[in-house]
DNA sequence: AAAAAATCCAACCGCCGGCGG
DNA sequence: TCCGCCGGCGGTTGGATTTTT
């Protein structure tokens, strides 16, 4: 793009020593410089001519021993740089231009999947290489920061969430699914099987990112709120069908005993947006997974422009009851559910006529459950931690 | 139209692990 | 076992390009 074709002495070609002791003299590239014989070598953007000579050379003899593709053509380059050029731009079947839309999701769970591991996220992608995945995600990093927008999307989380439900551990579950019982899923669903990289992994990476502030502070609070983790029941919808417990964020709307709307994309949609956060303006909110993973969470102020984005709010949050007794506790989200407690540690799926009330526009408070009542609460950090240390102590 | 700011992206850098002598 | 070399990887840089002011 920016490639000098015909000037290959431009002035961004830096010239260096290969093999030369002369620290003060030559660029400090150890790799490139450890030479027998003592070689002026060039850095900086690649010329044509050079190109031509490298593809010619590679084409015949096939990518390996760069080192000798710097001996056998006389290119001033070393063999590190030639394998650079090789893979990134050379090679055949490279794909050039912008990322397609098909690319981007790719990418996008990719990387929710296994972080920044730009090599294995490459080999997924046909065509593409690592470092442009890597500039992609970096680029993204920046957009997203500024729109306060969600590194994952949860609509595009969503298929890859669905192809992780195949292949969900869930004997159960797999067998319904390959039985062709996919119609029969609403009694039947599963939950999302959150694995260790799409939720807790993300988390650790955005609390490790640097792109983010006080990180201290947001560990500390994690570490707070770890210690009052409490697990949370189990699920029981009005077929007797047990689930385990995260799947309590997939289950939303209930017909007539039946789970309906229920998606993937819905209980991301409860999940991602979680790991959402800024730190200059954040509030602490925990899930507990019962038999899984802990995971927490942590929403700022742009959740509420989030959750109203994504429909969020269309779920149920569910206080776990601890005193094992008969706890009724109402949940007035703005959809509007109810529920009753079962038995210890179960909870009865809420039910409705018909669907799930849609959301209300004006709708823009957080809502948090304690035993008896759902609060609206400002200060999230310190009524969830009040809340917590209360029904611990209880 | 020009300058400044933002964005893009090719290439470099440094580290690491595998391998062979 | 040690050492040097090489290839591969992820992080980073900085010049080119595009967009904004």
């Amino acid at each position: 793009m920016h490639e000098s074709d015909s000037d290959p002495d431009s002035d961004r070609t830096h010239w260096y020593m290969s093999n030369s002791d002369d620290e003060s003299f030559v660029d400090k590239d150890k790799d490139c410089r450890r030479s027998t014989v003592a070689l002026l070598l060039k850095k900086g953007p690649w010329t044509s001519w050079e190109d031509s000579i490298l593809e010619k050379y590679i084409k015949k003899h096939g990518e390996r021993n760069w080192k000798l593709v710097q001996k056998n053509t006389g290119l001033l380059r070393c063999g590190k740089s030639c394998r650079l050029r090789w893979m990134n731009h050379l090679r055949p079947n490279l794909k050039k231009g912008a990322f397609s839309k098909e690319e981007e999701n790719k990418i996008i769970n990719l990387h929710r999947k296994m972080g920044n591991k730009w090599s294995r996220m490459a080999a997924d992608l046909p065509g593409r290489t690592d470092n442009e995945i890597k500039n992609y995600w970096n680029t993204r990093i920046k957009k997203c920061k500024n729109n306060r927008s969600p590194l994952y999307p949860a609509n595009v989380c969503n298929d890859a969430l669905n192809e992780d439900q195949h292949e969900s551990a869930d004997p159960n579950v797999r067998e319904k699914l390959t039985n062709n019982h996919l119609e029969d899923t609403t009694s039947m669903y599963s939950a999302p099987q959150f694995s260790d990289a799409s939720i807790s992994n993300i988390l650790d990476r955005r609390l490790a990112s640097k792109d983010y502030d006080s990180i201290e502070d947001q560990r500390n609070q994690i570490e707070v709120v770890a210690k009052y983790e409490i697990p949370l029941p189990v699920l029981k919808t009005t077929n007797n069908d047990i689930f385990p417990s995260a799947s309590i964020f997939a289950n939303h709307g209930i017909s007539n005993g039946n789970l309906s709307a229920l998606s993937t994309t819905d209980a991301l949609q409860m999940e991602l947006p979680l790991i959402q956060f800024d730190p200059n303006n954040q509030f602490v909110y925990s899930r507990a997974y019962a038999m899984h993973l802990t995971n927490f969470a942590l929403l700022n102020d742009q959740s509420e422009e989030l959750l109203n984005d994504t429909d969020v709010l269309n779920y149920v949050v569910m206080k776990e009851e601890l005193s094992g007794g008969s706890l009724s506790p109402t949940i007035n989200m703005p959809c509007e559910a109810h529920n009753s407690m079962a038995a210890s540690n179960e909870l009865v799926v809420p039910q409705y006529e018909g669907d799930a009330p849609p959301l209300q526009d004006d709708f823009t408070s957080y809502f948090y459950l304690n035993d008896t009542n759902l609060s609206i609460f400002e200060d999230t950090n310190e009524l969830f931690l009040e809340n917590k240390l209360d029904t611990k102590g209880n």
